[in-house]
RNA sequence: GCCGAGGUGGCGGAAUGGCAGACGCAGCGGACUCAAAAUCCGCCGUGGGCGACCACGUGGGGGUUCGAGUCCCCCCCUCGGCACCA
């Protein structure tokens, strides 16, 4: 017989939610603890990726509550997106009512599998209520500075008809949501100065030690610092020059040629002033290479290409003069658009100078070596080692050398030693309709203008028509476009770019702790009890989007004084959970492999779909989806629930005391009172210390194990029983709540298990009264003995040298050596 | 190329330097049943032996150690991130 999920959970989802018992305020005597998971996109239905993050985040939320915290754990909604207007292009309905229906299907769907949230918190991201504060957060940064426009090339996506943030360009240069190439674009967009804190982002990751490795890995790859020399080369014969950017310094003396980005704004003056027939070459050249996508640039991988400009550099060292080159391997966008060539000690300048024969001036030799011969050279030498051809600093080794020079060239006033970053400033305009309006109109007579804070917020008109072919709806909503200026009271337009929804996500986790607040964003007493939020959980995908963003917030949220100046990071602890995946691949509609988390808690309930992900894998590691481990973690269940429901009425009359290990005869009673507490240690450290959900469910079917074969024959026995099942059912309703909670009701409990204390380890019981010891023959185990826990050394190894078996072993063979590991083994070392 | 994670039975996965394979899935055998399902009991790394046992075994090769899945060095493979980043 199965047992009844269909009406246990709903039983008891509805007693959590009326008694309101996970509801919690800030403040109190407890320590707080904010367990956060990423909020969902509400597009359509949860998927098993969803059920998993979320069965990690109640089961830790429940384990806290019952370990004496103040709890809060929240949830929210992700809304506004192109899912949204995708929808309504193609099933005709309105972005809004697509997503609050979702989001109403989705909420039922949280239910169904016994969240433990504050439901009085729920964010929508979509609502005014809401998006009037982030744009509350733009115009605080543009006061500051921070918020900014300006003409740039930028990451545009054909198919979502919008540009995008570089961290939303993925892969091979696709847009993170469609897939699609993405192309550059010259557009005048609003940006957030993230570059601003590059370097405490970076830093601060330091500090970070409740992050997995290769997240910081990832943000530190992306932030992407390097030191070099920033310096200028005039241009012969012009009155131009070229700044370039370099981390070594110390090769200036091999200059052999310079190169330019074909974006570079100086090509096309040097254009102007060229003959006419090179300068048809070049702009050709420049129209070629700046029209390929990110996917054409690296698909002919090492091949370069270039052409002479005809001009010639000067180098600020010597005055000798480079050819000045545009070449295709110059990217705009990183450090100046242009470099010095040092084809000795770099691979790319080498392959570069190889193919249009250029010169080649090595300028470092290895220790104890002669420089190289140029026409020897089959490859850079980009190793560390000695300065020669580089005058007075020949024979210095090249970090000094890099110092030396650096000193140099500043005190003569070339350039200037300064650090540079792969992050670039976060493009936030989105063409799009669905997003939170940027509160910025545009005046004839006063340019630019914020508005001002009393007029937010500024909605989103609701009687837009998404144009088909997926273009801005806003930019046919003339009645809202045009409005007054709030300066001159002229009139004006409104932005019709709406902000990234990245912008949404990166401070709910302050909204959620202070939902109702209209005269902020967020209490900041709320936040100086709440923040930082301890455990994050969410997939490992947003390892340099959302997480660099949230950083890239909470620091400006703390710069604007709204947290304590030292809360600089909103996550002290993050648990990226692994994919799930199914016949090796990742759940995904077009490969057919997707199990619908709806069809897996009606079949079998949310108890049994919870138990399965949480115990099938580590939470960091990705799960296989198997149908058969489903099945086996149901049946666990109605183990469970058989044990309990055969025995109930013997379970509610057994005492309810702690039987104490001194009152247990040796036996099955002193063993079953070890398991017990030795599961309750094992499970409480799996849970918080090792967060090895997969072990500690592991514990849990072990003392099941162990209850299923123990037979109370009298009191003492059945209130030990009763303290093994007890313990079993507290321990199991992280994972498993319902059932557990049916269970405690049917032994004659008339508390929640939600609100019950995590039991209590009897240290005493821990102890064992015997222990097996092994003996190992120069490390190869031979035999198994029982003997006393607590032996010394010496006298464990006296009592196993004396059993006649260990006698045997030994014969007449000389005896090396002999280790003892109390509690453990004995090692005899055996000559020949 | 650089950085990170990983490689253990048929499968998912366990193992503070000390009994490799906990727990589960699958499989095999048995009980119950007219039968099946469900349930319960037993077996379950490979090779050898009737057997108690013996040998081998954690991607490959070396090393440290009384003892290595675990520590060190070299190599191979898988996954993830970054990548003409100057």
């Amino acid at each position: 017989m199965a047992y009844e999920f269909g009406a246990i959970e709903p039983k008891w989802q509805k007693r959590w939610e009326e008694s309101g018992c996970f509801h919690v305020e800030t403040g109190g005597d407890r320590p707080k603890f904010y367990c956060l998971e990423m909020f969902p996109y509400p597009s359509g239905a949860l998927h098993m990726g969803h059920l998993r993050n979320y069965s990690i985040g109640d089961l830790t939320a429940r384990f806290l509550r019952m370990n004496g915290y103040n709890v809060l754990y929240p949830i929210g909604f992700d809304s506004f997106g192109m899912p949204a207007e995708n929808a309504a292009i193609k099933m005709k309905i309105h972005p809004a009512k697509w997503t609050l229906d979702n989001i109403d299907h989705v909420t039922g769907q949280f239910k169904s599998m016994g969240c433990s949230y504050d439901w009085r918190r729920m964010v929508k991201t979509c609502l005014p209520d809401y998006y009037r504060w982030s744009q509350w957060f733009f115009l605080r940064m543009y006061e500051r500075g921070l918020a900014y426009k300006k003409h740039a090339p930028v990451n545009w996506c054909d198919s979502c008809g919008t540009v995008l943030a570089n961290e939303q360009v993925i892969g091979e240069g696709v847009c993170w949501r469609c897939g699609t190439p993405v192309v550059k674009r010259a557009l005048e967009q609003w940006f957030l100065r993230i570059t601003d804190y590059a370097e405490e982002l970076l830093e601060n990751l330091d500090n970070l030690s409740g992050w997995p490795e290769r997240v910081l890995t990832m943000q530190r790859n992306w932030i992407g610092r390097s030191e070099g020399v920033r310096f200028d080369m005039r241009i012969a014969d012009t009155d131009l020059s070229i700044e370039a950017f370099t981390t070594r310094i110390d090769t200036i003396f091999g200059v052999t040629f310079v190169a330019l980005a074909a974006e570079h704004p100086i090509v096309e003056r040097l254009a102007e002033m060229m003959p006419r027939g090179r300068r048809d070459e070049v702009l050709e050249f420049v129209r070629r290479i700046s029209s390929r996508s990110a996917i054409e640039r690296t698909a002919n991988d090492g091949d370069k290409m270039g052409i002479d400009t005809g001009f010639e550099a000067i180098n600020p060292v010597n005055g000798t003069r480079a050819p000045v080159w545009i070449a295709d391997y110059i990217l705009m966008d990183y450090g100046t658009g242009a470099i010095m060539g040092v084809p000795a000690h770099d691979q790319r300048d080498f392959d570069f100078v190889r193919k249009f024969g250029l010169g080649i001036i090595p300028v470092v030799r290895a220790e104890g070596e002669t420089a190289p011969n140029p026409d020897e050279m089959t490859a850079a030498i980009d190793a560390d080692g000695i300065a020669c051809n580089s005058g007075e600093f020949d024979g210095l080794p090249t970090p000094v050398a890099i110092e030396k020079i650096g000193e140099w060239f500043e005190s003569n006033g070339w350039g200037r030693r300064e650090t540079q970053y792969r992050l670039r400033d976060w493009l936030i305009s989105r063409q799009r309709y669905w997003g939170t309006p940027i509160p910025v109109v545009y005046c004839d007579r006063c340019g630019t203008v914020p508005l001002p804070e009393s007029s937010l917020p500024v909605e989103l008109p609701f009687d837009a028509r998404i144009p088909d072919n997926g273009g801005n709806a806003l930019l046919d909503c003339e009645d809202w476009v045009r409005t007054t200026c709030p300066r001159c009271g002229g009139p004006a337009r409104r932005e019709t770019d709406t902000m990234d929804t990245f912008i949404c996500s990166s401070w709910y986790f302050l909204r959620y702790l202070s939902p109702a607040c209209d005269s902020s964003p967020f209490r900041p007493e709320d936040a100086d009890y709440w923040m930082p939020v301890d455990l994050y959980i969410g997939g490992i995908e947003h390892a340099c989007l959302h997480l660099i963003y949230a950083r890239f917030f909470t620091k400006v949220v703390s710069d604007l004084g709204l947290v304590p100046s030292d809360m600089r990071e909103p996550f002290t602890g993050l648990l990226t959970q692994g994919m799930v995946v199914k016949d090796g691949a990742k759940m995904s509609k077009s490969l057919g492999n997707v199990v619908d988390p709806d069809e897996i808690i009606k079949k079998y309930g949310a108890d049994t779909a919870r138990l399965f992900i949480l115990f099938a894998s580590p939470p960091d590691k990705s799960l296989d989806w198997s149908d058969k481990g489903v099945e086996g973690a149901n049946r666990f269940l109605n183990r469970v629930y058989r044990m309990v429901d055969e025995s109930a009425s013997e379970l509610r009359s057994a005492k309810r005391a702690a039987v104490s290990m001194d009152s247990l005869p040796a036996g099955p009673g002193k063993d079953l009172k070890r398991l017990i507490h030795s599961t309750i240690d094992r499970v409480t450290k799996d849970i918080k210390d090792e967060r090895q959900f997969n072990t500690a469910v592991a514990r849990l079917m072990e003392l099941y194990n162990g209850l299923t074969v123990f037979n109370p024959g009298n009191e003492i026995e059945w209130s030990l029983f009763r303290e093994g099942v007890e313990s079993l059912l507290l321990c199991l309703s992280p994972f498993c709540p319902h059932i557990c909670e049916e269970l405690w009701e049917a032994m004659g409990n008339d508390d929640y298990l939600a609100t019950a204390r995590w039991p209590s380890v009897d240290t005493e019981a821990l102890k064992a009264d015997r222990v097996t010891v092994v003996l190992q023959i120069n490390g190869k185990l031979r035999e198994q003995y029982e003997v006393e826990p607590g032996l010394s050394k010496e006298e464990l190894t006296k009592r196993i040298m004396d059993q006649p078996s260990a006698k045997s072993r030994v014969g007449g063979k000389e005896i090396v050596k002999v280790i003892a590991v109390p509690d453990r083994l004995v090692n005899i070392v055996l000559r020949g």
